[in-house]
DNA sequence: TGACAATTACCTACTAGTAGGTCAGTTTTG
DNA sequence: CAAAACTGACCTACTAGTAGGTAATTGTCA
C-alpha cells in the first residue's frame, strides 16, 4: 500500500480526507482552498496545517487512501476464479455508476487528470500510476473472459481496455456537465453488449 | 453562429483568444491568469481587460471560436452525401488525433468539464451544448452508416455514440497523463473495428 | 501514587504573494 | 481631430503557509 501518514489518522484528519476527496471530485484540485475545509468543519486552516503540513501533502494523502480502497476492490473481485469475467466488470462499473447517481460527483483521478499540468508532480505521478494500473487490471479481466468463452473482442485486450476505461471516465465527465443520469448507463449496455459473444 | 464579440477582432485580441485557448486545453481555466496573458505576449493585464473585460468574457469568447470552428467542420463532413460514414468519422476524430499528437493538449471542452463546478455559468452552459451536439452529430452519422450497410450496431446509435464521443474525451485526458501517444489510436482502432461489419 | 515531560490537537494573528478588476491618463492610428 | 489601443498605478479579496501560544492528554519514573 502506499501510505502517506504513517500510523493512524485523527477523527479531525480523517474528515478532512473525506471533504477534501470530494471538494476534488467536484471543484477540482486547483478550486478548492484550506479557506473551503475551514469553512465547512470548523476548524482553522492552522489546525489543517497541522494535519496535512501543505496542499500537496494534503492531496497525496487523499489519493493515496482513494487508490488504495480502489485497488483492494480490484483484488477482491479478481480473486473468485469462479466468478465469470461478466460479473467482474459488472462489480468494476460499479463506483462509477454510484458517482453518476450523485449530481456532480467523478472519479477522483478523473477529475485531476483535467488539471493534470496545474498539479505538483507528486499527485501527477499517482494519477499515472491509477490510469496504468486500471486499464492493465482490465486487460487482464478482458483476457480471462476471452479464455472462458464469454468474451469476443475485436482488437487486442489491451486496447479494448482503453476504450472502455476511457469510456467511463469520459462519460463520467459528460453525465456531471449534461446533467443526464442515463450518459453513463447507455455507455455500459453498449460496452457490456459488444463484448458478450454473438452480440454483433 | 454564437457569437459574443460583435465585430472583428484587433490582432492583439486574437493573439490573447489564441494564447487563452491553449492555456485552457493545457492547465486549464481556473489555473491560468491574466498575468499569464501578460507575461507571455508583452502587454499589461489593464490591456487585456480592455479587450475582454472580464476572465468571464474571455473564456466565453475563447468557448464561442472553438465551438464554432468545430461546429463548421461537422457542418462540412455531413455535407457530402456520397461519402462513406466511415470517412466521415475519420474526419470528425482527425481534431482529436491531433490533440493527442502534441505533449499536453485536450480538448477546450474537456478540459472545461473537469472543473465544471468551479466555472461561470456562461462556460458551463456552452460545454453543455458543445457535449449534446456532438453526440447528436455522431448518432446522425451511426445512423447513416447502419442505412447504407457500412455500420453494424450493438445498440441504438444514440447509445453507441455516447460510448464513442466519452472514450474519445476520455482517452485525451488519460493519454496527457500517462504520456502514451497510442492510448487514443488504440481507443480509435478498437471504435472503428467495432463498427465495421462481421468484424466480430 | 504523584510529579514531570512530551506529545497531540488545536487556536489567534500574521506574512508574502497572487488573483481579477478599475481608472485616469497617454500613445497610436485611420 | 477622434476613436481605438494601450499603460502604470492601484485596489480589494483571497491564497497557502508561518509564528507562537494554549489546553488536554499520555508516558515515564522515582
Amino acid at each position: 500500500m502506499t501510505t502517506t501518514t504513517p500510523k493512524v489518522l485523527s477523527k479531525t484528519a480523517e474528515q478532512i480526507l473525506d471533504l477534501a476527496e470530494m471538494l476534488i471530485q467536484t471543484r477540482g484540485y486547483n478550486a478548492f482552498s484550506y479557506q473551503d475545509i475551514s469553512d465547512a468543519l470548523g476548524v482553522t486552516k492552522a489546525s489543517i496545517h497541522y494535519h496535512f503540513a501543505s496542499k500537496t501533502r494534503l492531496g497525496m494523502a487523499v489519493v493515496d487512501r482513494y487508490v488504495d480502497r480502489f485497488g483492494a476492490a480490484l483484488v477482491a473481485i479478481a480473486e473468485d476464479q469462479a466468478r465469470p469475467a461478466m460479473a467482474m466488470l459488472d462489480f468494476y462499473v460499479e463506483p462509477y455508476l454510484g458517482y453518476a447517481s450523485t449530481p456532480d460527483q467523478v472519479c477522483l483521478c478523473g477529475a485531476l487528470a483535467g488539471e493534470i499540468l496545474a498539479l505538483p508532480p507528486e499527485l501527477r505521478a499517482r494519477v499515472d500510476r491509477f490510469f496504468r494500473a486500471h486499464q492493465s487490471w482490465l486487460t487482464g479481466i478482458l483476457k480471462r473472459g476471452v479464455a472462458r468463452g464469454e468474451f469476443k473482442l475485436a482488437a487486442p485486450a489491451g486496447k479494448v481496455a482503453r476504450l472502455i476505461f476511457g469510456a467511463l471516465q469520459g462519460a463520467l465527465l459528460v453525465k456531471r456537465t449534461t446533467g443526464d443520469p442515463a450518459q453513463l448507463r447507455d455507455v455500459v449496455t453498449v460496452i457490456k453488449l459488444q463484448l458478450a459473444t454473438g452480440s454483433t
